[in-house]
DNA sequence: GCCGTTTTCGGCCCGACTGTTTTCAGTCG
């Protein structure tokens, strides 16, 4: 059994605890439990063979003996008795806003109910506006949040976060008297998914800044509008939350609401165990507000370094920060070109020419060209001959000193037994080779593990593509042994991609972690099917800063000098 | 149920908003 299934139990358990109404820092403990054991560098059965389980942060006695039936046995007495107690409808109902586990025991204890549906014909039938604590507000409410869960997912791409949040904050900025405004939230953070768009604003009169807010446009609902505080649904679905503060109290609020409440429980304490106290409005030495111009002059008086939103986690950067060894965070401007693009010889929209001039504007001084190999048919994979055609083509281009050089490639499927798709004459004529899996996922992971090593091991692979084939809020990843493949990586020096696709975002942030400490290059590429593409970089810098990767750890970071001498190196 | 540079017992982040109340519990972030 794996550590995020023990996590999954674990957090679930917390869920179970809640709705049952025992005490909730039982629950607490019992999440931060399923928190650490998920981020857990360390392997959870030897742990367990060495009965050093105890020494991890927030397993004690308790949940370890929970953990150590739950490993060896498979099966976890505590957990099942739990779930039979209390029915799966109402940990389902918990997914409803406004309705949390105090709320959705006592409809199903009052009402004899157990299930979404029977929820949703009991609010039909009006049974609910007659239940103690509740009345006709609460009941339409549920209904309608019913309707909006059948109707959109939980969670939204950041991508698609991203354009909602700059159209709403185009139309909050021209609010008289706006001062400071920011995104706030796992948008700023660079979640590869969002549950809603967080904006914090500054200004000395919040009125119409509320105004604007609640009237704009794209708004379809307005959930809360409070004088600092509102919410909104937009049309899209998405939810936004916007606080407006003082000038003074923006970089307390703009920390406050940029997260994660894990991060900010950490600071919180870090400021308790200093004599202080620490919240949205600002840091206080008793009743002594501490000014702070920025978030950097919390940080400072909290004897921390700035430490940026993507790594705001408690995963670790908050004792970095202590320590003066926060990583060096790659950015947009670190790389100087981007390797997987594809064209209309395979499946791209756009000519080799266009994508050139598109990659070329971006300020890239090498583009490299991928498209699809000879068994990718549904895609338009290039034969053998057509290789040559390209090849011919991009020869030309170049020739013509376009103020960009484009790089001769191929994203070559990496078939079952893990060759690649061409025979070596025709490998060994593009200047690099991404090697990705787009068919058979329905393998074991040992049997997937050693297909991508493989291929990981053939000398003409430069980077391994989109390494676990995760579609977001779509499909997930097929089953392989990361640690396996970036052990190979570095032994054969193949870059890991972070696919930038924001459907993709693959390898994903914890993965970019572990490649960054275990010493692994990665590649933070667009995966452009047209020149629109070429932008979705953003995204794989956000989810490459989330995992503390640095500029000198990026192989398209390298001039294209730098570049070719590696290859010879490598020959 | 976990944890400890005040603590092996008594804390565990904390404030806004809503809907229901008539002073507050529940939910959310």
């Amino acid at each position: 059994m794996d550590k995020k299934e023990v996590a999954r139990v674990l957090a679930e358990i917390a869920t179970l605890l809640e709705l049952k109404g025992e005490n909730p820092f039982k629950s607490r403990a019992y999440l931060n439990a399923a928190r650490t054991i998920e981020a857990l560098d360390a392997d959870l059965d030897e742990l367990l063979r060495e009965g050093r389980l105890l020494e991890v942060e927030n397993i004690g006695q308790g949940i370890a003996e929970r953990i150590n039936e739950l490993v060896t046995s498979g099966r976890l007495g505590y957990y099942e008795d739990l779930k039979t107690a209390i029915p799966s409808g109402m940990v389902e109902m918990l997914r409803i806003p406004g309705l949390g586990p105090k709320r959705a025991k006592a409809v199903c204890d009052a009402l004899g109910i157990g299930t979404l549906g029977e929820l949703e014909y009991a609010c039909h039938e009006n049974r609910l506006a007659e239940l103690k604590g509740f009345g006709t507000k609460s009941q339409e409410n549920i209904l309608k949040n019913i309707a909006f869960l059948k109707q959109f997912r939980e969670r939204h791409l950041l991508s698609e976060g991203q354009v909602q949040a700059e159209t709403v904050v185009a139309a909050i900025r021209r609010a008289p008297g706006i001062v400071r405004w920011s995104v706030a939230g796992s948008l700023r953070r660079r979640r590869e998914t969002i549950k809603d768009i967080d904006i914090v604003v500054s200004s000395p009169d919040p009125e119409p800044v509320m105004f604007v807010f609640c009237e704009h446009v794209g708004v379809e609902t307005v959930i809360a509008r409070g004088p600092t505080k509102s919410s909104v649904r937009l049309r899209g679905g998405i939810q936004v939350d916007l606080r407006v503060v003082d000038d003074s109290q923006f970089p307390f609020a703009l920390l406050y609401f940029t997260g994660s409440k894990e991060h900010n429980i950490a600071l919180r304490g870090r400021a308790l165990k200093m004599g202080l106290k620490l919240n949205e409005y600002g840091l206080f030495e008793g009743d002594t507000l501490l000014p702070c111009p920025t978030e950097e002059a919390i940080y400072e008086r909290l004897g921390l370094a700035l430490i940026p939103p993507e790594l705001r986690e408690d995963t670790g950067e908050i004792e970095a920060s202590e320590r003066g060894e926060l990583p060096h965070l790659v950015e947009e401007g670190d790389l100087q070109g981007i390797f997987h693009n594809h064209s209309n010889w395979s499946d791209g929209k756009n000519s080799i020419e266009q994508m050139a001039h598109a990659a070329q504007a971006a300020g890239y001084a090498y583009m490299g060209l991928s498209d699809h190999s000879q068994t990718a048919a549904y895609a338009g994979g290039l034969t053998i001959e057509e290789v040559r055609q390209q090849q011919e083509e991009i020869d030309g281009l170049n020739a013509r000193r376009l103020g960009i050089h484009i790089l001769r490639g191929i994203e070559s499927d990496i078939l079952p037994d893990g060759s690649l798709d061409y025979p070596d004459d025709v490998l060994a004529a593009f200047d690099f080779v991404i090697a990705s899996v787009h068919s058979g996922f329905l393998i074991s992971e040992a049997e997937m593990t050693r297909r991508i090593v493989k291929a990981v091991e053939n000398p003409y692979t430069t980077i391994l593509g989109h390494p676990t084939g995760r579609l977001l809020l779509a499909r997930d990843g097929y089953a392989v042994d990361i640690d396996q493949v970036l052990e190979a990586c570095i032994q054969h020096e193949v870059a890991i991609e972070v696919n930038a696709n924001p459907h993709r975002l693959d390898i994903n942030w914890h993965q970019c972690r572990r490649a960054h400490e275990a010493g692994c290059r990665v590649s933070i590429n667009p995966d452009a099917h047209a020149v629109q593409g070429i932008a979705d970089v953003v995204f794989g810098i956000g989810t490459a800063r989330r995992g503390w990767i640095e500029p000198r750890e990026v192989l398209n970071a390298l001039s294209l000098d730098e570049l070719e001498a590696k290859r010879q190196a490598r020959l």
